[in-house]
DNA sequence: TAAGTAGGTAACAATTTCTTCATTATACAT
DNA sequence: ATGTATAATGAAGAAATTGTTACCTACTTA
């Protein structure tokens, strides 16, 4: 399981370090911003797995930066861990209602405060956040929909088709043999020719263009990064 | 909007029924239940949309329920919301850990119970509208009187074609395989072979038109978007 | 009881997708 | 530049999936 990235806003500068070295102790990478708009820059950016975030900061309080997050596209299915300086009651609804996902309250306690993340990410790992949909150069692929999109152009490919292009993608700019894309994609106990896949990337770069999926020879099939 | 189910297990009668009012005050459904196995028996059989769980309780207390219930195909989808006596950052630690999704703490402010309630059920119901009217294209699908509208005309469509067009249509774009449907539409513990849902979908095209529903090939059904 | 409705199953036709293989083109090493 | 290994391509047949129809059962209603 790779690193999950927390994103941590708040102004105060000596929570943010104690809770960054706290954090990557845990074994989270972690990500820092002052206020709500450092905040959202930064989540548009990196897209962390979880924020945490302070009410209380100058420039954008932390209810006015959730209500942006929740309306971004991008950025509403990060769960949202609420700080807040004493158990505030009026507040601490206000922010659940707003689209918090959890909340705690300083001075935080550090056990604490890794279960509640480690809680939520897991309640928001096991809802199906499997990472469907992959935005790559100027495609986006859909895996719920079985769908990709390049601008206003929707392709319909096949399964297989789909489903190949989709494990290149998540794995870009890794080259990956035949032997591999078999077992990764068409299962492991599959008998085919291993040639099979060659000419399911040539139907891909029919539909889409040969500018996403490069061959390595001898090696195998890389998605362009 | 349908009305949500609580369900609520506790071993203090006076809360229970506190509680009880309080929430159906706002409009939920309440099953109740005193210790945790009963809890899980009426849970099995009700599958209520959200349970409020006491942590201190005679025969099964909270956390084995909550195990358990994590455990079960049907059940471990349901958000659980922890009660207890006092503030005790350690069983509360462990309750999260367990797989809480939120905590509360007696006394009970009735407000903060409801807020958290609504919260936990917005979080967990974003997945799936609890709408009763869908309005798709031209189509309205009105699930209070099992009937579709467009423009005039009106179609009374069977249950289960209903059912497979509104769960669909609620979902939109979104290509769901025939177990998923079976198993959403049908229920959980329903035998029947998964090419039922290929008749049913050709009869509902049959009355509504085949531009509603599509077909993704190896896969299942999506309803256009 | 007959007739009608709903829901489910099965068979097979129609269609799409997948795989293979033969051929042609290409990249790479020498 | 040439030869060899590897990949791209095209086309055909196999395999898989879905559409469609017919039929069966259970239940409801007249």
């Amino acid at each position: 399981m790779s690193k999950k990235t927390i994103l941590v806003v708040d102004d105060e500068q000596d929570l943010l370090d104690l809770i960054e070295y706290n954090l990557k102790k845990e074994g989270f990478k972690v990500l820092k911003a002052e206020n709500g708009q450092e905040g959202i820059e930064v989540a548009k950016e990196h897209k962390p797995d979880l924020v945490l975030l302070d009410i209380m900061m100058p420039k954008m309080d932390g209810l006015e930066a959730v209500e942006i997050m929740r309306k971004d596209d991008d950025l509403k299915r990060i769960p949202i861990i609420f700080l807040t300086a004493r158990s505030d009651e009026n507040t601490e609804i206000e922010g659940l209602n707003k689209g918090g996902d959890d909340f705690i309250t300083k001075p935080i306690s550090t056990t604490k405060l890794v279960s509640r993340i480690k809680a939520v990410l897991r309640r928001f790992g096991e809802s199906g956040e499997t990472l469907n949909k992959l935005e790559v150069h100027d495609l986006e692929i859909d895996k719920d929909r079985y769908i990709v999109k390049r601008g206003e152009d929707e392709f319909q490919l096949p399964r297989k088709e789909f489903e190949l292009l989709f494990f290149l993608a998540s794995r870009r700019g890794k080259v990956m043999d035949r032997q591999t894309l078999l077992n990764k994609v068409w299962g492991d106990n599959i008998y085919v020719v291993d040639r099979t896949v060659d000419v399911h990337v040539r139907k891909i770069r029919e539909k889409l263009g040969d500018h996403y999926i490069e061959t390595v020879k001898g090696v195998g099939y890389r998605f362009k990064e």
